[in-house]
DNA sequence: CATTCAATTAATGAACTGATTAAGTGAAGG
DNA sequence: CCTTCACTTAATCAGTTCATTAATTGAATG
């Protein structure tokens, strides 16, 4: 009887042992990664690379509204990416630490390098 | 008290010039982070650190459907992630360059790291 | 050429994401 | 206190993503 077509069966290739990550390391890193994955929180990542801001701050030079600028911060601190630190009125972000600062400086640096069109 | 130099009480009136990565950068940047944050393919790029692979081999291995692998092969492709080669009836999938290997590598280590409790 | 095998593509739908608007919170200053 | 300021949270909803199933492609082999 036929089994459902999953995968080759003929395996001409050698049997190998696959080294493979367990999945809840990859769910922990995935979390971090698809928290960068959107332009209007990378983006906001560039300016704290730079700087400790407070939301207003960064809705102004974004030109977005503050509660759409609040709940990016809020889902990017819950990921420990972003840090805040209160003082007075205002609330101060700035990046957790230097390997997010690395991963932020690094890819906006990559895709600035010359790449052939796709 | 200890008023970092940032002091922004009266931001609106003290125009900043924020550094700031352009829109462009962080979409391009954004769409790769976008790519790796996902477990499922997250787990198969960890697969691809160490071999080069077809897909029933990932297929295998995950213990998911021939489908669903290759269409997220094909989306990792399609940001550059990963390369593809052809081999008599067998299509192999590597990592398309150092960086992605380092990215994905520093990410499981990262992760793997000891944590305090949130 | 017809068949089989490995992989891709299409089509569907449930679940998730992110922006927007409005309401709520809490510290600061009157 | 009461108000204002800076920010957060809630609620809604259009748009996107992802897995699943079925259909299709194209290379390899009889």
């Amino acid at each position: 009887m036929a089994e459902p077509d999953i995968a080759c069966t003929d395996h001409a290739h050698t049997p190998r042992k696959y080294q493979i990550a367990d999945l809840a390391s990859c769910q922990l890193a995935a979390d971090i990664f698809r928290a960068l994955g959107d332009p209007s929180r990378l983006r906001m990542l560039s300016m704290l690379v730079h700087d400790e801001l407070c939301v207003s701050e960064i809705a102004d030079a974004l030109g977005d509204n503050l509660s759409a600028v609040s709940q990016r911060l809020k889902l990017l601190k819950s990921e420990r990416i972003v840090a805040a630190r209160r003082d007075g009125k205002h609330i101060y972000y700035k990046l957790s630490d230097h390997h997010v600062k690395d991963l932020v400086t690094n890819a906006l640096a990559h895709v600035s390098e010359p790449h052939d069109h796709h």
